[in-house]
DNA sequence: ACAAAAGTGTTTTTTATACACCCATGC
DNA sequence: GCATGGGTGTATAAAAAACACTTTTGT
């Protein structure tokens, strides 16, 4: 962590006493939950209704204040389990945003306490991510096409998300933490297909570009969705695909 | 930001005391600064050596506590800029640490102040930036290749900005804020050579992608360096470049 | 003339794209 | 039987990789 610089370079107190004031802040984690809802090919987010000034009423990203002797990561946990029940999911760090006056409760003036928001991406299993509803309080999926004016600047740490989801899905394999144990390609397809866009690729161009890479194994199962051929059930090879990370791999 | 949710989530000031303590935070600024030694082909990192405990003598990045009122990007700069005078550099958010106990002055029993880490990364034109030696200071660049063991967690961290660097200067132009505003082709190759190993690409083929990507632009003047055919001198075209700009381009 | 560095072109291999077509099931 | 979704193969185009060759300078 850094240390006082300001010793370090100079350590007379005199000159010490010259420089500005240190900013003393209160650090939230503010969590951008991603979900695909494969039945109706929505990508959804995960939004939380203000109940308090500022942006009462409005719609922002679920986010919390780090405690004392919690971790960053830790508390982008914490208030994802304070509003949604789920085993499976993918959490990483998206960026920080700590200027001054992001908050209006920080005037512009006042250099009391500022508030640093680090921002955290995941992506969680639709069907089983059971929302959590408390008295009082409002929690629910938007559809990432037609996501209200959020408070703050939740818009943007939103758009960033977005843009980081995206990437991910093409340069890593993300989906298959998302994914059921045991999945058909066409499942895998779809996913893909809901956030990337429908033109990202042909589907049986996708199909042996994903199994040409060799870490999907098909289990022998197979699985009638109504009407036509059952579909293999494959699952995600963790060993096989070992060797591959930190590889600059292409999934689509 | 991130607004005491606690609050929002259950107004009732009762369980609002229930909850546990919010952390206190400093905010520091770590600079992973990177430059090119094009002469002998040596990818060099800024690092400075510490004058006080913890890790006395110890080499670690650079960096600085934020202000009242200053942003992170902007005591970035000035940690930057109290090192190294220097006019082109690429300065981007690399990762925050924050967890617990980074610092050995934090006990893991204390819950005080604790000291959260947003590190940078920058690449900066090596010709142009002269040093700062300030008394009793000690600043130099070291050898990528070769850097001691760092203060804190400062080796991850630098880790964390090579290999972003590496990514960046594939995937995006900013060698050419880094090159002198003419350079040859062969500059650029060097570069590329210098931060990503010997063997990423034929020089010939190189030349042809970067070339036909139609964003650099000949010059028409000749540089002669020592024996040998002259070498055009090319610039880089800002607006060729803005199409395709936030394209998935692919540069070596 | 010849070495050295710049720059061009050609051949081979691999990968991407766009389809056409066969397979297994429900109705 | 035929619509429906699963799965395979092929023909073409484009891009990557390897490398041979030409051009222009200094010595």
């Amino acid at each position: 962590m850094k240390i006082n610089s300001e010793i370090n370079i100079d350590s007379s107190y005199q000159s010490y006493l010259m420089k500005k004031k240190l900013a003393d802040f209160k650090v939230g984690v503010d969590n951008v939950i991603f979900s695909v809802d494969t039945k109706y090919n929505r990508l959804l987010v995960l939004l939380f209704q203000r109940k308090d000034e500022p942006f009462r009423d409005r719609w922002s990203l679920p986010g919390t204040l780090v405690r004392q002797g919690e971790s960053l990561k830790k508390a982008a946990h914490r208030i994802l389990a304070e509003k949604i029940a789920v085993k499976n999911l993918y959490l990483e760090q998206l960026y920080t945003f700590g200027g001054p006056g992001r908050d209006p409760r920080e005037a512009p003036e006042s250099f009391g306490v500022r508030y640093l928001s680090v921002s955290y991406f995941a992506l969680v299993r639709y069907a089983e991510a059971a929302l959590i509803a408390r008295p009082a309080s409002n929690i629910a999926w938007h559809s990432v096409q037609e996501v209200p004016s959020l408070a703050f600047d939740h818009n943007q740490i939103l758009d960033y998300g977005y843009h980081r989801l995206k990437n991910k899905l093409e340069y890593s394999p993300i989906a298959f933490e998302v994914l059921p144990k045991k999945f058909t390609l066409n499942e895998v397809y779809q996913l893909y297909c809901t956030v990337l866009g429908e033109n990202f690729s042909d589907y049986s161009n996708f199909r042996s570009k994903l199994l040409k890479l060799g870490f999907l194994s098909d289990t022998g199962e197979k699985v009638c969705r109504g009407a036509g051929r059952p579909a293999s059930l494959y699952r995600f090879d963790a060993e096989a695909f070992a060797p591959l990370k930190d590889k600059p791999l292409v999934f689509i």
